[in-house]
DNA sequence: TACCGAACTTAGAAACGGCGCA
DNA sequence: TGCGCCGTTTCTAAGTTCGGTA
């Protein structure tokens, strides 16, 4: 990326986000709660005008300012859209691969090193290059085909015909424990499954998901299962027998006691009118203060529990293991179209107490238990329905193939449906997140006219190109999530760049020697505070002033933008971008940008280890991935310097042992001494590379303390910059990667891997 | 065009389990 | 052999996007 869109340089002091944020998190609570009270007040004095006649009001007095300040549009945005129209057009055949990209070969830079070629991300082309990566001597490599509503060929339109008739599942021969082969064979007890290639097959279109999908249902919760009679709960002192309803929402308190959580005052107020709904009349009449409740025998008891799960016998545990096992196999996989599938979360969801994220108002809440009464049931028609447990009925089981859940329910915290679905090694996970790279890969080739274009929007005579172009402006510079609005009250105050407030910017027309700084300090995604002091260009900046400009401080930064606005508009700028493409596009640029810069090739295994986890940190820097630190932090940075410590100790003397043998073998000149010469010196060596892995795994440790890699090298980085990477330096996928981890590349990586293997 | 619900992705925390070391 | 650590897996909350409806 070029000019201001190099992310890493662009934050004055990106490690303040992380090193501060216990500091300033005291603050922001005070900020929010500042907030909160001002609303209040508000409220109270405005209390005649509604929500929305507020909006209107302010709306219009926007609309009469932007009058005054900027004249009627000229209609030169609708000839750009044009000209883009047919410039994009002209950009793309059917599939949506460049003309030019489909007739040329590819090969990756990370396997030919020319350095203009180091632009692995735009000139891909993913399948050649993963094949590559994988099977050199592959010829047979067919592309694999996107179907869009353009690409029906009649020979097509055969093929699925004869798709269509083959789409019943083929006999299955059952072998032994979870072992469903087709075709009639028995496959060998662990003998590697056969893994479907789906990539090289072709999609569907119409929004069908499936042709045949078949399940076993859901796994529901264990009921409830009383305490014994010695585990007593007091109140006020005496001893009480609660009703099991009652008795079975209070162990979900005392099993949360050690919990922060249970001394958040909105989570008791919550937690304590839900229990109150479960209680009997007379319980109700009784308990009537949670303070006077005492949970604490319950709460040993639990962690008595557990302690002696910990402490059971081997044969206990693996009895455990394989009833688990066996649930696994019975319930936790699919047929669909012909393919066994892992089912990603079969189990339903445990009744509890909800915990929220953040200052949640609704955290403490009873989660209900789910019943099958609840749940929907989504299959083919021809398949074998799940059944209900007996004496009970499912809500309902419908056959639509045009989505890819197998069971819903609706939970009662927030009225949103719940779903069971498909692992992410599936067909249907994997083809999706394929297709999101490839979108960024698009984005990649048109970004530069994108930012041309809201860069020309800054200057724009109406007051909502402006904004639609700062916002994404930030989106893309900053990789901040769209923001879509949320009703108040119902979760945390959390914001994304469309909803930003007037309060969450600070504007310094000088910071820290640079000019036009915006200061970001706001909760974003899950409550995590985004910290960020960022320089921006002169135009932004005066345009952040005029969009402040007579506001109050809760007031929205972007008043005449939302996410809806945003996307239609980047849905005209390039077919299928939405704002967090960019996120994707960014992400994975940055991955590349920073591993072509950092990576050494004279480096050892571990070096380049370090390398690829301080690119892979930057993504997660600039997606604001952070982390608690893990409670053990303090101790294990401890134990691993006082290795590291030893292990230089060790080398000391390992080196002594070697001056000593020189010293002896300058004297003695004969073979045995030169031997242990040798000896004393691979010793030395030996060390050494140990010791210089134990000061790469503490460096690693340590600039990873509040960052979370795992998110982004899951959602955001294209593996097929990482599998390149890994094939030009010699490192073994599995060092990045885990067996679980991006079904789509490393499912066909590790079968070549294990092909290899077997040949040689 | 605003609104809303459904569907799906992204997210951090907690639980789990296996491995290395004393 | 027991224990602690740490990577992996599971869990489910919290986002985004899309499409239908009024």
């Amino acid at each position: 990326m070029s000019g201001d869109h190099s992310h890493n340089d662009s934050q004055i002091d990106s490690g303040s986000r992380y090193n501060d944020s216990h500091k300033h998190k005291d603050k922001y609570k005070d900020k929010e709660h500042k907030h909160k009270d001002h609303k209040k007040d508000k409220e109270r004095e405005k209390s005649k005008y509604s929500n929305s006649e507020h909006r209107d009001s302010s709306d219009k007095k926007h609309r009469d300012k932007d009058k005054e300040r900027l004249k009627l549009k000229d209609g030169s945005l609708d000839k750009q859209k044009d000209k883009h129209k047919e410039k994009k057009k002209e950009e793309r055949s059917f599939d949506g691969k460049p003309k030019k990209e489909k007739e040329n070969g590819f090969e990756s830079p990370f396997i030919k090193s020319e350095p203009e070629n180091d632009d692995f991300y735009h000139s891909l082309k993913h399948e050649k290059s993963l094949k590559r990566v994988h099977d050199d001597d592959d010829a047979e490599f067919k592309p694999k085909k996107i179907k869009t509503e353009d690409d029906r060929s009649e020979k097509k339109a055969k093929k699925r015909k004869q798709e269509e008739e083959d789409i019943k599942p083929k006999k299955k021969t059952k072998g032994k424990k979870g072992e469903v082969a087709t075709d009639g064979k028995k496959k060998a007890k662990k003998e590697p499954e056969e893994k479907w290639k789906w990539w090289e097959e072709e999609r569907y279109t119409d929004g069908v998901k499936w042709k045949f999908l078949e399940h076993k249902g859901p796994v529901f919760a264990p009921p409830y299962d009383p305490l014994p009679s010695n585990v007593k709960f007091y109140y006020d002192g005496k001893h009480m027998k609660l009703s099991p309803a009652a008795e079975e929402v209070a162990t979900f308190f005392a099993k949360m006691l050690d919990h922060e959580y249970t001394t958040k005052e909105v989570f008791q107020k919550n937690f304590f009118k839900d229990w109150r709904k479960e209680m009997t009349s007379e319980e109700k009449s009784k308990i009537t203060d949670l303070k006077k409740c005492d949970f604490s025998e319950m709460s040993e008891y639990f962690k008595a529990q557990s302690e002696s799960r910990k402490a059971m016998t081997k044969e206990e545990k693996q009895k455990i293991k394989e009833e688990n096992e066996r649930i696994l196999q019975e319930y936790g996989f699919c047929l669909m179209d012909n393919h066994k599938e892992r089912i990603a979360n079969f189990r339903i969801e445990p009744p509890g107490l909800f915990r929220g994220r953040g200052d949640h108002p609704k955290m403490g809440m009873l989660k209900r238990r789910i019943r099958p009464e609840d749940i929907i049931i989504n299959c083919s028609k021809d398949s074998k329905h799940p059944k209900p447990p007996p004496g009970t009925k499912w809500k309902e089981v419908r056959h639509d193939n045009k989505v890819t859940w197998l069971v819903s329910w609706t939970e009662n915290i927030q009225g949103s449906i719940k779903y069971i679905m498909l692992n992410p090694s599936s067909r249907i996970k994997g083809e999706k997140d394929w297709q999101k790279y490839e979108t960024a890969r698009q984005l990649k080739k048109c970004v530069d006219r994108i930012r041309a274009q809201y860069r020309d929007d800054w200057k724009s005579k109406e007051m909502r190109i402006r904004q639609r172009a700062v916002a994404l402006y930030f989106i893309d510079k900053l990789a901040l999530r769209a923001g879509n609005e949320k009703e108040e009250g119902e979760t945390a105050d959390t914001v994304g760049c469309c909803s930003l407030r007037v309060e969450h910017l600070t504007l310094h027309q000088e910071m820290d020697g640079q000019e036009y700084v915006v200061e970001f300090d706001f909760l974003g995604k899950d409550s995590i505070r985004y910290y960020n002091k960022v320089p921006v260009e002169k135009r932004v900046f005066k345009n952040l002033q005029l969009f402040m400009e007579d506001k109050e401080p809760e007031d929205d930064l972007f008043d005449r933008l939302n996410t809806s606005i945003l996307n239609k508009h980047l849905q005209e700028l390039m077919d299928g971008l939405t704002a967090k493409v960019f996120r994707t596009y960014n992400a994975s640029i940055t991955l590349q940008q920073q591993l072509n810069e950092i990576t050494n090739s004279e480096d050892n295994v571990p070096a380049k280890i370090l390398s690829y986890n301080r690119a892979n940190r930057a993504v997660a820097i600039l997606c604001n991935h952070q982390r608690a630190p893990p409670k053990t932090f303090e101790k294990s940075m401890q134990n691993l310097q006082t290795k590291i410590d030893a292990k230089k100790e060790q080398l000391a003397d390992a080196k002594r042992e070697l001056k000593s043998a020189k010293a002896d073998a300058k004297v003695r000149r004969d073979e045995k001494s030169k031997k242990a010469v040798e000896s004393k010196k691979k010793a030395v060596q030996r060390i050494e590379e140990q010791l210089m892995k134990l000061e790469v795994q503490a460096t690693d440790r340590e600039e990873n303390k509040q960052i979370a890699l795992g998110t982004s090298k899951l959602n955001y980085l294209d593996p097929r910059i990482s599998v390149a990477w890994c094939k030009k330096f010699g490192i073994p996928i599995e060092k990045i990667y885990n067996k679980t981890q991006h079904p789509f590349s490393l499912s066909d990586f590790q079968q070549v891997v294990n092909l290899a293997k077997e040949k040689t």
